[in-house]
DNA sequence: GATGAATGAGCGTTCATTCAT
DNA sequence: CATGAATGAACGCTCATTCAT
């Protein structure tokens, strides 16, 4: 097994606990019993629990942009590029739940309200394209004058919860259902 | 001190610290000297840390069902009686930030999920109104004909998400906003 | 028993553990187990291991003072003062020899350096009556015109090593001897 | 880098580290960095860190029994060749604070009792000329009638006591105060 | 009933040592 | 020979829960 086979292994061990049983519920020992390491191995790849769980994060949140770029163009209508980014989160999140719940894990939690709070206030890249998508569409008048943060809010909660409640098994999200939820996102957000 | 002062007093307890610390960062023993009882009288009330956390729960979602049904009234027109619940919900997040950051936490977490689960699986109680709202708003072909689950999320996403940056301050929402908002998840959920 | 025999029975065992096997020698787990209380328990009374060290190093210093200054008069002549210090410094570590060792543990560790350091510079009560004889002496040219702490290493630096040596059996001092090696101490700061 | 080179950046690093930061500070890893060799390779040359630190204790040793004798001859009178070790001594001690104080954490340790036992008991050769001299000068009435460990303490404790202080700069020690501390050490056990 | 001292399993983390490369 | 990634026992410490008072 290589170095980095085993960095893997324990960032799949713990994306998998933590999302199972979050970040108490998920002990060091568990994580490394589960990628099949010593427990001393992990801080060989991460200073502490913290920073694991903050790089998992990072990675996560890495694999997501570079799916929602996937055919993503700027040329194209806004309306498009919402639904375009919107379907593309919801599919991501459906497709990889492990990570869908690790997300919630970690934005609820002094993490997750630091990280956003970073992101607003400074320009945290990465997300760039949803800030430039959102503020092309309110100077155009296409979507409602409001502050940014609560057109994110009336785009990305009904996806966020929609997605949860599809992983728990209270709904079950078929290509329609996706479509249409993304259409009632947008009705939120539209002029 | 009573022996329904003592209970109230570590509910309050309770409340204050999980939502400021985390259900984690609230041992027992400190709700027990906020309480300003011993450590022991807690499990008079309570059979132990969950039972406290559920029973937390019952209480504040009991509180703000009170509150939301407040002038509210089934005779009034279905878009009418939506805006007022949303209104009335987000106010009160607004007004009670400890006992919304409660619920966050406890939204977040397993019991939480199973919470959840139990309400849309069996016929939990106590939000009826909601229920009965939006499945007359869907048979009257106001509301669009999606599983009530999505409805929801799409109602009570953005209002969620909503209160919660206003509480962490990423936004303040005055009377204007809240409207707005309420008028935009309105707009998600409209046919 | 009582609060304050755990308590006691802490601080015995911390000292006898210390004394034999050093501060890395002695984890709490074992300290808890030669006290017969659990592990937890001496959170109690101590903060954390080092507040239980420095706290240890106070109480042993108490006794030893209070021993020292009876039948001490800062009436008598200088000469016999230092004997009487001398010797019940000397008869009090070969009677202890466990707080013995655990002095020598604790002045050789940062704790003691940076004890050491406040006594020197600060004024740290306690033992002023040594500070106070030394000054007496040197201001009445019946001691070396040396630094004080210097006059502390010849006086007690002898003294401490006798006691070592006593304590691991490399020589057994009986009352002659302690009274000749006091002489000798007193041989190296008189003038 | 020959093998000789690699077992000597290892001591001299061990040195370094432990004089610094003690036995328990100075984990075999950081030893290995600051040798720049690998953490295994140190176990090429010491069976195990018990036996490094030893190690390095008799080479520091010897170190210094070859610095005391520089000028040293059993032709010269009791009291100067006395002087003579011991102004070299604490003058070694003061030019070489590392070596100084890895003595202090070795003395000050189970190895440090196990090897005084051993050079008493057995005749641990190295400081012969120690003994030598102290016996002739008992011999001779030259020095007072005390058991010879008792004539080391009294002339050795004040100088290793007077070389601490003034390396943690409680005192600063020029030619003059050495030749006075030493001149006070053999007041001590001179007869 | 009410208390809070006591418990000990369990946590995150370290580090001397090993061994495949 | 030399390496340093891997190990896992052991550490200091926390806290939900119990129970003698």
């Amino acid at each position: 097994m290589s170095k980095t086979d085993k960095r893997d292994e324990v960032v799949r061990a713990a994306l998998e606990l933590i999302a199972e049983l979050g970040f108490h519920g998920a002990p060091m020992a568990m994580i490394a019993e589960r990628a099949g390491v010593g427990a001393g191995t992990i801080y060989r790849y991460f200073e502490n629990k913290d920073v694991l769980i903050a790089e998992l994060f990072r990675e996560v949140e890495e694999k997501i942009y570079a799916d929602l770029l996937e055919g993503y163009s700027t040329k194209n209508p806004i309306r498009e590029r919402f639904l375009h980014l919107g379907t593309a989160l919801l599919r991501y999140y459906i497709a990889n739940p492990l990570e869908f719940r690790y997300l919630e894990q970690f934005y609820n939690s002094p993490f997750g309200v630091a990280h956003r709070r970073s992101k607003l206030l400074g320009s945290k890249e990465g997300c760039y394209f949803f800030r430039e998508l959102f503020e092309e569409a309110v100077s155009q008048q296409v979507m409602k004058d409001l502050p940014l943060v609560l057109l994110f809010d009336l785009a990305f909660g009904p996806l966020f919860a929609a997605a949860r409640d599809h992983i728990l098994g209270f709904v079950t999200l078929d290509d329609l259902l996706i479509a249409r939820i993304i259409e009632a996102c947008w009705d939120g957000v539209k002029r």
